[in-house]
DNA sequence: GTCTATATCTCGATAGAC
DNA sequence: GTCTATCGAGATATAGAC
């Protein structure tokens, strides 16, 4: 199934671009851990280990991106949703020995400044996220400014407890940051109902 | 002078880790960068990569945790001082084409799973920032947890706001950010005033 | 579509002249 | 301390049999 192995190589490479970043992660080790041959990436990704690594890096955005509902649709409140969410990724990070976190973020800042491809691509993904987040505030009730602004304020939040948690070991970073996160959408609902009153 | 061979071999690698990333720099490029022989980094670093790595990690945790007095000492206080800080990393971003911003992140985000003892410095330059961000949260009069959560806040924002600045290009993710940061370390202070009155 | 072999390059590291 | 030459390993990429 020709299908199946482009998806194989995809999720191989998201697996070791998280832990390895881009530049860390040859192409022979996507192979080795997708059990594909080296020839099968070109076949698929002709462009190379740059096609290859925008296909890696949009999956991943859809992929999280899908996670969101699971969050808010479940959820009694956005607040809730906000801090459930943070929790959820604290568990997986410790559930992982630290390793999974997010799957786009070491591949990030390693393009910024060297591909303009690729950078483009984190870009488009980071973008989907804020955008997928600021509709769940919005629907919320909260103007468009503030959904937008709570939105890029969990993802970077995220983003940054990441960080320190992998460097630290220590995943209540990541939930000490949901807190914070949760702890504005609080804020702005509460500012925006006495608006309204 | 060999100690200043030794120091532009530190601040060459501290220049393209930012950019690059640990496993994206070569000893050679550092070398050239640095204007030493490949020879030199071997005698001044017997330990190879990993410890001149080590040594450009330390060296920018004391060169940014030097960068806090000069935000927090002049400011009126330290809401002002934090939302100075974000806005200084803001225009350094810009200025720089978003290429500085921090020294260490992309290497963090590498070797967190991949190298003990890098993993250990980046944990420890972290928490040496918090700890100085803590210690000015607290000269402010908020209690030694209060504070010490709004300095792990500064940095988890920062973090997260210059990965998502420049992937996207926009320094202005990085001001909100610091308008977030410092509206908690406001709240704190209120709260706190407010309890001991 | 799958897989192997290989060309070419660059990596980290070392040896040794000066 | 400085600098060059070079080693073996591993990188990306390609050619071509099946």
């Amino acid at each position: 199934m020709s299908a199946a192995t482009r998806e194989r190589i995809i999720e191989a490479g998201s697996a070791l671009f998280r832990r390895q970043g881009y530049a860390g992660t040859g192409l022979k080790a996507i192979a080795a851990e997708s059990g594909a041959p080296i020839g099968s990436i070109y076949h698929f990704f002709p462009g190379g280990k740059d096609a290859l690594s925008d296909a890696v890096i949009r999956a991943a955005g859809r992929a999280y991106g899908a996670l969101i509902p699971l969050f808010f649709d479940g959820a009694p409140d956005v607040t809730q949703a906000t801090r459930n969410a943070f929790s959820g990724a604290a568990q997986t990070l410790r559930a992982s020995g630290y390793a999974d976190a997010c799957p786009i973020a070491a591949v990030a800042l390693e393009v910024a400044s060297t591909n303009e491809t690729l950078r483009e691509a984190t870009a488009a993904v980071f973008g989907h996220w804020v955008d997928l987040l600021a509709e769940r505030y919005a629907a919320a009730g909260l103007d468009a400014e503030a959904a937008h602004d709570l939105a890029m304020a969990f993802v970077v939040n995220l983003e940054g407890a990441f960080m320190l948690a992998r460097a630290q070991r220590d995943a209540r970073i990541v939930e000490r940051a949901g807190e914070m996160v949760a702890g504005a959408v609080q804020a702005a609902l509460v500012s925006f109902q006495t608006r309204a009153a």
